[in-house]
DNA sequence: TCTGGGGTCCTAGGACCC
DNA sequence: TCTGGGGTCCTAGGACCC
C-alpha cells in the first residue's frame, strides 16, 4: 500500500511560512525570468489566473485584485523540501522523494484505520514543523495514491487524506477525476481517449488493458492496471543515476552579440559540469545551442552543435575553445537570441574510463579548486574571463523574496 | 515590451553482429 | 519462382512528469 504526501501550491507555502503578509491573499510565484505564473494560491486560481499564464498577459487581473508577485527562489524551496523529507523520513522507513513537493511512503501492515490515522497525524507533522500544508492520498499502486491525492486536494469534504484502496470507493470517485488529471495521461492522450468517450479516471480504469495499450503504449496499460487496483511499479528507495543533466536560461533581453552568447554558454557550461562533478560523473557528449523566440516575430534561427567527448571529461575549462567555435560559426547577426543552454549526456561514473597515455587528463585539482571556492563564496565567485560579456543574457529576478534559511545576511531576526 | 527549466521513458527504424 | 532468425546498439522524436 502506498501513501502520496503531496504539498499544497508549494512554492506558494514556502513564500508564505516567513511572509505571513501573504497568508489569506492570492499570490503567484513566477517562473525564471519573470516569465509565467508556476504556482498559484488557491485565492489566485479562483481568479482563474492559470498555471504558466505570462506576466504580462495577466496584469491586469494582478493590479485589480492585489495579487501578490514572487519572483521564484528555488534556494529557498529546496531547502524547505528537504525539511518536509526530514520530517516524513524521522517517522517512514519506506520513503520515495519522487519530486521536490512530493513524496511516496511505503505503508505495510496497517488496517485501513491506522493508515488514515497515521496519514492524518504526518501532514499535521509537517505542518507543525515545517509550516507547509499537504494533502495525502492512499492506494494500493502509486496511480491510485496519486489519483486519491487529486481527489482529495480539490475536495474540502476530505480534509486532506483519501483512502482509494477500497473498490467500492474507487467506483464512487474515481468517475469524479478527469481523465486527464490521471498521473501518466497528457494531453495528447486526453485528446485520443476523449474520442472513444473515455472521459473520467473512473473510464480509464475499465479499459481493456490490451486495448489501453494499443491506444498508447505500455506505459498507458500500466496505468490502466494500476487504476484498477493492480501494482505494477515498486517503491524507489535508491535514487537511479542521472542519465543526463541541462543547464538552460532564456535570456533576460534579447541578445544580438556573439561575445554575450559565449559568455552565457560559458556560464551554463560552468553549471552542468558542476553538477556532474557534484556526483562523482563524467559526460560522454556535449550538446550546445542558442535560438530565437518560438513567440515572436522576426527572423528565426535555432544552432546546435554535439561534441563526443574523448576521454569522458568533467572539466567545463578545457572545452571553452569549443563554445567559441559553434558561437563563431553559427552566429546569425540582425537575429533577436532568446535562450541558450548546455546538455551533457552519456554521464557514467568517473574512474569507470579506461585512459589512454595518448589522452590528457582533466585537470582535477583546478576544479576542485573552483568548486570549493564557488561553494565557500558564492556560485561565480571565480570565473573565466569569456564569462563577463554584456548583461542583456542575465536573468530578471525583480521581485525575489530573501533566502530565509540558507543565507547568513538572510536569517530572520526575532527581537 | 513581456512566454521556465529541468528530467524520464518508450517506440520505430536503421546499422550492424553472428 | 523461391534466400533465416535471431540479437544489440544508437538515434530521433514524442509523450509524459514536476
Amino acid at each position: 500500500m502506498y501513501a502520496l504526501i503531496d504539498c499544497n501550491n508549494f512554492y506558494v507555502s514556502c513564500e508564505r511560512v516567513f511572509d505571513a503578509s501573504l497568508r489569506g491573499k492570492p499570490v503567484i510565484v513566477l517562473s525564471n525570468n519573470d516569465g509565467c505564473a508556476v504556482a498559484r494560491s488557491q485565492e489566485a486560481k479562483a481568479l482563474g489566473i492559470k498555471m504558466g499564464a505570462p506576466l504580462f498577459k495577466i496584469r491586469d487581473l494582478v493590479k485589480e485584485h492585489g495579487v501578490r508577485v514572487r519572483s521564484s527562489n528555488y534556494e529557498l524551496y529546496g531547502d524547505i523540501s528537504r525539511r518536509v523529507v526530514e520530517t516524513i523520513t524521522a517517522t517512514h522507513a519506506r520513503v520515495e522523494t519522487y519530486s521536490i513537493d512530493e513524496n511516496f511512503i511505503g505503508f505495510a501492515g496497517l488496517n485501513s484505520a491506522a493508515r488514515y490515522h497515521e496519514s492524518t497525524a504526518l501532514k499535521e507533522r509537517v505542518a507543525q514543523h515545517v509550516g507547509i500544508p499537504t494533502c495525502v492520498g492512499i492506494g494500493p499502486s502509486k496511480t491510485l495514491a496519486k489519483a486519491a491525492n487529486a481527489i482529495a486536494k480539490k475536495n474540502p469534504i476530505f480534509k486532506g487524506v483519501l483512502d482509494l484502496s477500497d473498490a467500492a470507493q474507487r467506483c464512487l470517485y474515481l468517475p469524479a477525476l478527469p481523465a486527464g488529471d490521471v498521473w501518466g495521461v497528457g494531453a495528447a492522450l486526453t485528446a485520443k481517449l476523449l474520442s472513444i468517450g473515455v472521459q473520467t479516471a473512473g473510464d480509464v480504469a475499465a479499459l481493456d488493458p490490451r486495448q489501453a495499450r494499443a491506444i498508447g503504449t505500455v506505459v498507458l496499460e500500466r496505468t490502466v492496471r494500476e487504476l484498477a487496483g493492480e501494482n505494477c511499479q515498486q517503491i524507489a528507495l535508491d535514487a537511479k543515476p542521472l542519465q543526463g543533466t541541462a543547464a538552460t536560461r532564456s535570456f533576460g533581453k534579447p541578445v544580438r552579440s556573439p561575445d554575450e552568447l559565449v559568455a552565457a554558454l560559458m556560464t551554463h557550461m560552468q553549471r552542468a559540469f558542476e553538477k556532474i562533478r557534484a556526483q562523482q560523473l563524467v559526460a560522454e557528449s556535449l550538446s550546445l545551442f542558442f535560438l530565437t523566440s518560438p513567440f515572436r516575430n522576426g527572423p528565426r534561427h535555432h544552432a546546435s552543435q554535439t561534441f563526443q567527448l574523448l576521454p569522458p571529461s568533467d572539466d567545463a575549462l578545457r572545452h571553452a575553445e569549443k563554445v567559441r567555435d559553434f558561437v563563431e560559426a553559427q552566429f546569425r547577426t540582425g537575429h533577436d537570441y532568446a535562450k541558450a543552454g548546455v546538455f551533457l549526456n552519456g554521464l557514467r561514473p568517473r574512474g569507470a574510463w579506461q585512459l589512454s597515455w595518448l589522452d590528457d587528463a582533466d585537470d582535477e585539482r583546478l576544479s576542485s579548486a573552483l568548486d570549493n571556492i564557488n561553494h565557500r563564496y558564492g556560485r561565480g565567485t571565480l570565473r573565466t574571463a569569456a564569462q563577463i560579456r554584456g548583461t542583456d543574457w542575465l536573468m530578471q529576478r525583480k521581485m525575489q523574496s530573501p533566502c530565509w534559511t540558507t543565507r547568513l545576511r538572510d536569517v530572520p531576526r526575532v527581537r
